[in-house]
DNA sequence: ACCGATCGACTACACTTGTAGACAATTGAT
DNA sequence: ATCAATTGTCTACAAGTGTAGTCGATCGGT
């Protein structure tokens, strides 16, 4: 239970924008998605039902609608496809890898202090 | 054609066998992932056709069979997922992120010495 | 009390992925 | 020349994914 079923990537974009947000009608969700990836609220909807069947989103009944809420924190998530992106590195490319990632990522000047640190 | 569609989670098993060997004969893989995935012949079959349909592997006919070789590097379809994994990031959770797989990963001592350069 | 907007539930359907069997051609050994 | 093993091709099928329509219930305004 510690770790749901693996996103895909347009669950990935639906997380994205819960986690954003604190309050997080399905209407909030509908009109992102429709602006940001041009999708049809049944899309939407369906992407919605799959996250809570896969235990990523909690919902709590408000009327007749629901609040969606993220199960875990993001970070969590994000570890989790970390995990999957280092078991397809082989030998010798994690390092190679972590340079990529951390030119091609814009960190902020403590995060990059911080990360420094930590390599030690 | 730079990048190829995606790898799935089967796939990069295959392709991690053929990026490890020189010569990647089918029989190769056959009994490595017979050994380390449990798979019948006949999925790594199909998995080595969908790889070659997408563009991951290239083939040279010697006889009555192939010589599977990678179209490009290991390192080229990591970073490519690893921009994946990027998208997926909230603002402000990469420079966790980063952390994460270094703490995670045992990179030789080598490997970080150069990342700790590269953080400047 | 009624009506339009909205929400969730159910349904749909093509495409991808995981997993594998059947079979024909070819090859290497005898 | 023959025969068993191996290889690639074709086929299969359930589950997951992307994308979306329909419809009945409900909520909010009048």
């Amino acid at each position: 239970m510690s770790t749901p079923q693996p996103l895909s990537e347009a669950e990935w974009k639906v997380m994205k924008i819960v986690w954003e947000r604190k309050s997080c009608a399905a209407r909030d969700v509908y009109q992102t998605a429709a602006e940001t990836e041009g999708w049809a609220p049944s899309t939407v909807k369906t992407l919605l039902r799959r996250l809570v069947e896969k235990g990523h989103l909690k919902t709590t009944q408000v009327g007749n609608s629901f609040l969606y809420r993220p199960a875990r924190p993001a970070l969590k998530s994000l570890f989790s496809a970390a995990d999957s992106l280092l078991d397809n590195a082989l030998d010798g490319t994690v390092g190679p890898l972590l340079a990529y990632m951390a030119k091609k990522s814009s960190m902020t000047a403590e995060e990059l202090a911080e990360l420094r640190e930590l390599l030690d």
